[in-house]
DNA sequence: CCGGCAAAAATGTGATCACATGGCGGCATG
DNA sequence: CATGCCGCCATGTGATCACATTTTTGCCGG
């Protein structure tokens, strides 16, 4: 399989209508958001590049675009990283979610109808599937698919965007908290927002939006207290070409 | 007058040592917050380039990173613009304003001192100063930094960025609100900020923040009933390479 | 065996070029 | 005089190149 391969095969053919930095960024998008870059590994252009088959240039303006959202930060010596995780930084991002999301969800309250209940509950259906197989990606990616579907029910919201943004920020630091709760995973948060939903009940969806979001993520936290400073700097991953190569083929 | 030099002498000399397209995007994005670029206008690569005396390249990055913090839109034609103003998206952005940037003060409580009340009065007096002489763009910025200052009392909070976007996709309509609304600022809610602050009034301080998120632009909404759709493709300005060249030079 | 130093490889940044696409005006035609 | 078509020019996209800086590596002396 050629690295190009890598890009066609899940997504974006040879008449894709975005752009091929467009194509890039949604690649790597998922890919932090599914967790699948190690906070320290190496992130360069060119090697991206090879990765994905395409140049330099689509990737430097993709990686800037992540920059931008901050799921990546410009470090000093103008190489990129997954920004460290810190328990104040982790703090700021769930209580972000929580006021962003709550009050997204309550205003997508008018826009709620069954058509959008239904489809909701597939994708509810879809999660605890997931839960059930240990799929992480599919978890993950059912979890997301739920609040964005919610929060966009009004159509293109301003609040979308915002909220892509922590999630793109959380994201990197999911994956190995979920592994140690996943047994947790004991009330069913969407199932509340749900019943909120159906009984057009802004406060109680509130309440649900908001314990899902803690309930999910509570345990991160004390990942965080055991090893300060996530992916700082001495995390960092093989450096060598071929060793980056290898990492990198498995997870983006 | 070069273009050149008017990237040089307001910010930036040889020395700086940030990267060029970090200059430029500094630029871009104060000249959106300032309300300096007209909603309709031509943001063209190779325009702006020459305005501003670099090459495309930084340029182009400049643009992708605003394009991803929703300052800017990435039209189907490839082309760039502020994004047109709706009622529901400003009442969207409005909204999410009010609930960041609450949330963000009642965070930075815990960080308030002396040293950062006296900063701030000072900046409200700058503020106050700038409204009494008409002075649009040392209102805005002294706004704006009063309330960036105050959120970030406790360092690099993951909220500001968050609300830089909202800033600056409000940014190119707040000018031509502030207009029509320039003897209607009775009330300084600043100052109502400040004595909970001195007060430790965090329920204070939310309400205070709010009043003035929303009195600052209220009457921008009905603004926005009288011409639908701000900016949205009629208000396009001139198109010609030259004619663009002349509204940017006295705007960027 | 370890530490530091110098060479070499790698990386980010910026510039320039080629190409396809789209917008615009001029021109012919009804 | 209005309208539709065609060609030209501007623009965005992607690739490649040169250069400065950083990082890694290999080597030498202690």
């Amino acid at each position: 399989m050629t690295a190009t391969d890598l890009v066609a095969e899940t997504q974006g053919g040879a008449d894709d209508p975005r752009t091929l930095h467009q194509q890039v960024l949604a690649r790597l998008r998922q890919s932090i958001l599914l967790g699948r870059i190690e906070p320290g590994q190496a992130l360069t252009i060119r090697g991206l590049a090879v990765e994905l088959g395409v140049s330099a240039m689509p990737v430097r303006e993709a990686l800037r675009q992540l920059v931008a959202e901050r799921a990546l930060e410009l470090m000093d010596n103008r190489r990129v990283r997954i920004p460290p995780m810190t328990i104040e930084r982790f703090d700021d991002l769930i209580a972000a979610r929580v006021v962003l999301e709550a009050e997204a969800a309550a205003r997508a309250m008018p826009y709620v109808n069954e058509a959008l209940i239904a489809r909701l509950e597939a994708e509810d259906a879809e999660l605890n599937k997931a839960v059930a197989e240990r799929d992480y990606d599919r978890w993950i990616g059912a979890n997301y698919a739920f609040h964005s579907m919610l929060y966009g029910a009004a159509g293109q919201s301003a609040f979308l965007p915002l909220i892509e943004s922590l999630w793109l920020q959380i994201g990197p630091f999911l994956r190995r908290a979920m592994r140690t709760i996943s047994g947790h995973y004991t009330v069913d948060r969407h199932s509340e927002a749900l019943a909120a939903l159906r009984r057009r009940d802004t406060m109680a969806l509130r309440i649900a939006i908001e314990a899902d979001i803690r309930d999910g993520i509570a345990h991160i936290g004390s990942t965080l207290i055991r090893s300060e400073a996530l992916g700082a700097g001495a995390a960092r991953g093989p450096s060598t070409s071929s060793g980056r190569a290898d990492v990198v083929r498995e997870t983006v």
